[in-house]
DNA sequence: TAGTGGTACTCGGTACTACAAGGTACTCGA
DNA sequence: TCGAGTACCTTGTAGTACCGAGTACCACTA
């Protein structure tokens, strides 16, 4: 699959809501995951500014936890805001893909 | 329904692809076809640039039409080029969308 | 004990895209 | 003649993902 990047803008920070929400985890696993789904291309460098984002816009709680196999691990949960944030994402994505699915019908 | 500015990035242009594919057109129109689709925030500075871009890629042939209502048209058809693009940008958002709903379905 | 590879986070800069905001210009009806 | 609707264009900005490089810690092994 060729670069997906652009088409990715403004849907990678949803699924990486989508993926804290499901679990307490952390920013190599959580790029793990992606790549693992599908979203080869997802790099650490992304990942990372995405989940510096979520805490500086206070959808995220931070512990940081020691991991035995390197350096200390900062783990994310979403917060009463990030589920929020979550839903909503999921509304708006439901609704765009909903219109371009119309359109690719030639639909009114 | 609020901004989807951020998500429709990497989509627009392949929207503004379907419709030229169905039907020569030109921007003006392009503008309220997607205004109609529920794509109501685009504005036709976003569609004039999307338009320039893909001439310049080569993606389109243009026609100068006077228009009886203003000043002239310039309508828009895909030509080969264009085809492929559009087919490539389907086989895209497939991709993207089927791994979005699998990350939903909290599925592996 | 030095090297390698895997884990884990950070940061500065870049490219691409959609939008904002403003402008130009043509036609028609009041 | 003036406004509204049609139609196009341009410059600048903001947001987002990526690139590339760096730091650091641990386990294993030659």
């Amino acid at each position: 699959m060729d670069d997906l990047t652009e088409m990715l803008k403004g849907t990678l920070e949803g699924c990486v809501l989508e993926i804290i929400g499901s679990e307490e985890t952390y920013g190599y696993a959580i790029t793990r995951r992606l790549n693992e789904l599908g979203f080869a291309d997802v790099v650490e460098g992304t990942v990372y500014t995405i989940l510096l984002r979520l805490e500086k816009n206070g959808f995220v709680q931070v512990t940081k936890r020691p991991s035995g196999q390197g350096p200390p691990r900062k783990f994310y949960a979403l917060n009463d805001a990030g589920r929020d944030e979550l839903a909503a994402f999921w509304v708006k994505w439901e609704y765009v893909t909903e219109r371009i699915a119309k359109l690719k019908e030639g639909g009114k």
